[in-house]
DNA sequence: AGCACGCCGACT
DNA sequence: GTCGGCGTGCTC
């Protein structure tokens, strides 16, 4: 009998159990063993160890999954390195980097290495398909000239999978099962800047190097990339392109698949159907796939022959994992790259100060586009107005309305942007001053005046609109503050000409809705957009020129140190939808706190005098990234328990904390009340990062074993959320 | 995380 | 006298 560790997902801190079999198995090995009752999935982890538990209590491997190729040593590399660094289980850490399929206990289908069809010499006598049959002839062309995939015959063809059957049945194709992927010259021209960039990184080819491609908007970073990832692609390796949120980026989700239309791709997001999630997981693993493009859930897809890593909008906080295993995607990706030793490019206009940190102290490379690639246009004219004094209506100051009102006139396209859903974000009783809370949070209920309902924006809590205050019954209640839909509804009572659009989280469900507003503003057939950070992300409408702020400020008044740089570069993005094209854009942001150093770097359009001024500022307070945190947060039905177990836990660990490590708290969260637990954290600081895992690792220990049946605890780090 | 084992209140 | 409450502890 042949003892192995093997990953299963349980929440026990080694992660590794002992089970037995025959025959050593390969590490990597995908295998069913019996759990509890239950047979549960795993990934053998090392054969032949010795086991440390009484052997009688080891039971046999149930189900080798022998025909399915291993994980890779490099994969589980990566793990442990996820599971040690973020203090998770590392059962549970390989659970979520697997796709469902590969974490059920039947064998999962291999993919069909990838056909590749061309004309063969019987089918390169025959005559062309006519002309006026386009499309047709265009396919025959594609296949007399190289060896495509499916996919790219598609492209040129709806009905090629038929035609193609139609002409390999006459005898005129071959297939093919392996080929260098063929790549289309890009028609795309690279300024000096972009040339030059691309040119730095193609030159560490085959070694570690960290870049940070900062580009204002409109620079063109996207053709830096596409530069790069060619070659990588064209050499055969494979290349890994990290991007937010998929849903709010379709646009450079279609160039990247347009300019390598002829690379057999893998699209990982939580979107993706399960099933086809694993095999582009497994088309990946094999090596199939050469183009990997996902969310941050893709940085965990097994890859053999790795080139390239691009992060684009590397600032962005959705490759923070912000449940159960906390990893940062942009992170991982660096040590992947470290690992693989290959090139990563680290790309945005307002990069994360933790990246542009590393860029001043040599760590990274930086790689500047200072013009927009479009010479004729302009930076965007950014106007900060000062609404203290001001007379608003609903919302709107004179020169604001004005302005639309300009724009609509002379046949503009204006955004009207404000980071809040809904009809108002609170309502409440003009008599006695009632406000109506969600009841499981510590949040105000949104009134959302279509549905005719409350809701709470953290928990999904909905209930009637109340016809009356409940302490007084007074039947008055105001509405107060904007949001999309009574900014929608104020327009449409001031410009009754305009037309108008709503673009939030409830207006857009489905990518349809997408390709409609796109079509619509290119007909012309809008004149107003009003929008949430869904419009500020990654979309490109060309006619845009006016862009309004409202209530810019909201984030600045919380104690999060870092809500500044998540305003900069929220402004600084949606500053960045005016006038990308010939038309210059204008853009007027409303606060109450003009003051405020964000603003004027934002009128200045000037990331570098934000980002050194704030660096400043946190080397000041031995903040990130000149210190390293880790947050541990309890939850618990009354805060009095959760508090009060993080307390003793912490008077425990002080007894033996490093000197160079402090501890924080315990305090209530910013918002104390979710979904019926209440919430407490407790900071642990330090600018010696290996002092700060240490007093996480006693953390730990502790926490598992004072566990106490009505608390939940986490352990955060690199939290990016105070 | 599940799930069983194990000691104290309201029921056929 | 049992049925079941969920507090405690184990899972290879």
């Amino acid at each position: 009998m042949i003892y192995h560790h093997i990953a299963i997902n349980v929440p026990l801190a080694g992660g590794l159990l002992t089970y037995s079999h025959p025959e050593a198995l390969p590490a990597g090995t995908r295998v069913a063993v019996p759990f509890t009752n239950k047979t549960v999935a795993g990934i053998v982890w090392q054969s032949g160890v010795t086991p440390t538990v009484d052997t009688r209590k080891i039971l046999p491997v149930h189900t080798v999954f022998a025909h399915e190729a291993p994980l890779p040593e490099s994969w589980r590399r990566l793990l442990e390195f996820t599971a040690r660094y973020y203090h998770y289980p590392l059962g549970q850490a390989v659970a979520a980097a697997l796709p469902q399929g590969l974490k059920e206990i039947r064998p999962a289908a291999q993919p069909e290495p990838p056909q590749f069809y061309t004309l063969n010499a019987t089918g390169r006598q025959q005559t062309a398909p006519p002309a006026h049959h386009r499309k047709k002839q265009a396919l025959w062309q594609a296949l007399q000239s190289g060896s495509p995939a499916m996919p790219a015959l598609k492209q040129l063809h709806p009905q090629a999978p038929k035609l193609v059957e139609t002409w390999a049945a006459q005898g005129w194709i071959s297939r093919h099962s392996a080929a260098a992927p063929v790549l289309q010259p890009s028609e795309h021209h690279l300024n000096p800047d972009q040339q030059a960039a691309a040119a730095a990184v193609s030159a560490a080819s085959g070694s570690f190097r960290p870049f940070l491609l900062y580009g204002i908007t409109g620079s063109g970073k996207t053709e830096v990339y596409f530069d790069v990832m060619a070659k990588v692609l064209a050499a055969g390796q494979q290349v890994l392109f990290l991007l937010p949120e998929i849903n709010l980026t379709p646009q450079l989700l279609k160039r990247v698949q347009a300019r390598f239309a002829d690379v057999p791709t893998a699209v990982l997001h939580s979107q993706t159907a399960a099933g086809a999630r694993t095999q582009d997981y497994l088309r990946a693993r094999l090596g199939q796939a050469k183009l990997i493009i996902g969310t941050r859930l893709a940085v965990f897809t097994p890859l053999p022959d790795l080139g390239l890593i691009v992060v684009d909008e590397e600032h962005d906080t959705s490759f923070k994992q912000e449940n159960e295993l906390r990893y940062h995607a942009r992170d991982l990706a660096v040590w992947r790259a470290q690992q693989a030793a290959c090139p990563i490019i680290l790309g945005s206009a307002t990069p994360s100060l933790e990246s542009w940190h590393k860029a001043h102290s040599g760590a990274y490379m930086l790689l500047e586009l200072s013009r927009r690639a479009h010479t004729a246009a302009q930076l965007p004219q950014v106007q900060i107005l000062d609404i203290r004094r001001l007379k608003l209506d609903n919302g709107f100051s004179t020169p604001a309305l004005k302005l639309l009102h300009d724009n609509f006139r002379q046949g503009g396209l204006s955004l009207v942007y404000l980071n809040r859903r809904g009809f108002a974000p609170a309502l409440f009783c003009s008599d006695c001053g009632h406000t109506f809370g969600c009841p499981r949070c510590s949040a105000k209920m949104v009134l959302h005046q279509r549905a005719r309902q409350l809701r709470c924006h953290h928990c999904d809590y909905r209930q009637a609109i109340p016809r009356q205050c409940p302490d007084c019954g007074n039947q008055d209640l105001t509405a107060v503050g904007h949001g999309t839909q009574r900014v929608e509804e104020t327009l449409r009572q001031a410009l009754p000409q305009a037309r108008i659009e709503r673009v939030d989280r409830d207006s857009t469900a489905n990518k349809n809705d997408w390709a409609n507003l796109y079509r619509r503003i290119s007909e012309h057939s809008i004149d107003i957009l009003v929008g949430t950070q869904m419009l500020a992300k990654g979309h490109d409408f060309a006619r845009l020129n006016l862009v309004l702020v409202l209530n810019a400020d909201g984030s600045l008044y919380s104690a999060d140190f870092r809500a500044p740089e998540r305003l900069f570069a929220e402004l600084m993005q949606v500053s960045g939808r005016a006038g990308r094209a010939e038309s210059a854009g204008r853009v007027l942001i409303q606060t109450q706190l003009p003051d405020h150093p964000v603003f004027a770097a934002v009128q200045m359009q000037d990331y570098r005098r934000f980002a050194d001024e704030a660096l400043a500022e946190r080397r000041l307070f031995a903040m990130p990234p000149y210190g390293f945190q880790a947050a541990i947060r309890a939850d618990a039905p009354d805060i009095g328990t959760a508090l009060q177990f993080l307390h003793d836990i912490k008077a425990e660990v002080a007894e033996q904390l490093p000197d160079t490590v402090s501890q924080m708290g315990p305090a209530p969260m910013l918002m104390v009340r979710l979904a019926e637990r209440e919430r407490a954290q407790l900071f642990l600081e330090s600018p010696d990062r290996r002092a700060l895992h240490q007093a996480v690792a006693q953390w730990l220990r502790l926490l598992q074993h004072h566990s106490h049946h009505k608390v939940r605890w986490s352990v955060d780090i690199d939290p990016q959320e105070v």
